[in-house]
DNA sequence: AGCAACTCCGACCGCATTGGTCTTGCTTAC
DNA sequence: GTAAGCAAGACCAATGCGGTCGGAGTTGCT
């Protein structure tokens, strides 16, 4: 259930790589992909989604690279999939069409919008700072990730 | 992101279904399938899926059927969704070794299933019982989906 | 008991999406 | 000028989802 794509996986390391080494310049998709072991090209081409989105900058030419656009403690952990793998939600029923199959019929879309909704202020509260040190059950962790309620 | 299975959304409106027609006995995968217009064979094996994880009860022959296994308030979401989609779980890392490629590399592994485990605490304070009357945002609202917090 | 209708049940298949690769071209530093 | 690196596109293989089919079992009626 709930999967989240491999790619947004990829992506929210390479950022958490980035953050850790912003003092350092910008960084080569090939290091980020040697430092994982992961398919070099394909990292590639998701950072320059990341790009594009406006949450990484690149520089071409040698020594080139990418880096942060914005402050990893500014960048949030929705912002990151949602450039990704695009702006899919939990509802299914985004066919073709644009709209869902069962336009009136179906009972159990507004609940679960509101699902939805809590899952995205969930991520919306996590930041890729807060990827580089776990922070343990602190009080300031409840804090960090801020209190989600759902309601019905 | 994060998209719910269609089979998942079938189910759940099954699941409402059998809910609200609860005094009438049993329900056949037929009607239920011709109430929503959707592919009776596939909400079939559905509600198969379902009755073999114990949560729906079936009765074959004439006037056969499908009936809540339990009351409709103690059924929840993520018991439907775990029992149609699978364990499936946000972490991607689950290939068909059994484990994911970047076993030790890996450094946002922790911190996601901090992430996967909250949305099941908030799917699993939503029972089926919620979908039928839409508890608008009333203090018992809530109290009855619980509140989340969110700690890395 | 026998029959017929009805419903559940398991196996099967096409297709969309995803993960991944390759090629080509452009930009920048040295 | 040349090498390092990004950018962009087409392209391919596989997983798994959505959907379909035929069969086995059960119930009610005569
Ligand atoms: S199937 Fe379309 S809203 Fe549920
Ligand atoms: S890719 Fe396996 S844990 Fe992130």
């Amino acid at each position: 259930m709930l999967r989240l794509t491999k790619k947004a996986d990829y992506g929210l390391i390479a950022l958490k790589y980035l953050a850790e080494q912003s003092t350092n310049g910008a960084q080569s998709a090939k290091d980020i992909a040697e430092a994982y072991h992961i398919p070099p090209q394909l990292l590639a081409k998701i950072l320059q989604t990341l790009a594009k989105s406006g949450l990484l900058v690149s520089h071409a030419g040698t020594n080139g690279g990418y880096a942060l656009a914005r402050s990893a403690h500014d960048i949030s952990a929705f912002e990151v999939i949602r450039a990704i793998d695009g702006p899919l939600f939990i509802t299914s029923c985004i066919t073709i069409h644009g709209t869902c199959d069962l336009h009136g019929t179906c009972t159990i879309k507004e609940p679960l919008r509101k699902v939805n909704d809590s899952i995205k202020e969930l991520l919306s509260g996590i930041r890729v700072s807060d990827l580089i040190e776990p922070i343990e059950d602190s009080p300031a962790a409840a804090l960090a990730g801020g209190l989600v309620s759902i309601a019905l």
